[in-house]
DNA sequence: GTCTATAAGCCGATAGAC
DNA sequence: GTCTATCGGCTTATAGAC
């Protein structure tokens, strides 16, 4: 795909400082105004790219959307089995590696309240509770939840959490599945896995 | 502790909506005059009680942080062994069960991005890296810091994540710590456990 | 301790020239 | 596509009466 120059580029511009800046400093704290200021254009500038704030934010985060839809229906048309649930995470840590899907979880984890009232906040958050619900499979404990919960943001925190400079993508996938891992296996007596 | 009527108690209301109302919708979407009419007192009233936005939180975050100093101290205090491992992550779990602390907790985790540039924020990070770096004792390993990270958060969620309204905090202690036990057992192999 | 009134400033968003 | 100029509104915070 080809990049016409003049015009998209500023458009590209725009959300790359400006997932850089709500992450780092907050949604609600950074304004257009600073925004602009990165760019050495005005704000009227931004208001010709998006018609508003809140879209902006829309503009990086249904990549994301897109990408955690199609993992939430492959994992819906398998069995309910370990082998499955270790699927998901894997292919849930596959999905950090490209583009800027992980900086759109990590601007996600550190504007909770933000998003809250944002469309684009209500439906990551119903996504990650999907894919959560589809790790629990049949038990929907309270033990199960949680370590559905933990297995979903093993991956998150190797990313964001583990202080190692020098770590690979690799390493940090390897890292977060062998915990994610421990965490999902013990979950689902009420069914016994992998009937035959 | 008797309370003297009149000059104490709307201090206390002041502290006890204002950390509702931070933690629902933010901290910078809250403003003060929305603090006051929740009061039925005008913004003016506000200033009496606290020269600024950042004293309220300060002044319901000043608990919690003398509570997690106080781990910390004992923590430091004891081998590093897994035993220790688990007293510490109990007693982790035992102040969530006190006051408003597990409020405060979730004050902190729903508005990470506004607390970056407190002081009040800074403090308790800084606190929770402490617990963590506790827990994996002489294992700095990126695995070992990520199963203390997610032990920590285990408690957390057990408290604002896990959707089962009938709970009992002593329901939800019980949860969070036979996961996060299975965390932190796993850390460690540096030094062997329990040498004698 | 709480009030009214107001200062001073930044915000998101828009209009219209070029 | 980017600019200048501006609008209306809301914010934190203060001054001073009661």
């Amino acid at each position: 795909m080809t990049v016409r120059e003049s015009t998209s580029s500023t458009r590209e511009r725009i959300k790359t400082v400006a997932l850089e800046l709500f992450t780092e400093q907050g949604y609600e704290k950074t304004s257009l105004r600073e925004i602009a200021e990165r760019l050495d254009v005005t704000k009227a500038a931004l208001y010709y790219h998006f018609k508003s704030k809140d879209e902006i934010v829309n503009s990086f985060v249904e990549d994301r959307l897109d990408q955690l839809d199609d993992l939430v229906a492959w994992a819906k048309a398998q069995p309910a089995t370990l082998t499955t649930r270790r699927s998901i995470i894997g292919r849930y840590a596959d999905t950090m590696c490209a583009g800027q899907h992980s900086s759109v979880m990590r601007f996600f984890e550190q504007n909770q309240t933000a998003l809250r009232s944002l469309t684009a906040g209500q439906r990551i958050r119903e996504r990650m509770l999907q894919l959560a619900d589809l790790l629990c499979g049949d038990d929907s404990s309270p033990e199960a939840q949680l370590r559905a919960t933990l297995a979903l943001f093993s991956v998150h925190s190797s990313w964001f959490g583990v202080r190692a400079p020098g770590l690979t993508d690799q390493e940090r996938r390897g890292v977060a599945l062998k915990v994610a891992d421990e965490l999902i296996t013990a979950i689902g007596p009420p069914t016994t896995d992998d009937p035959r």
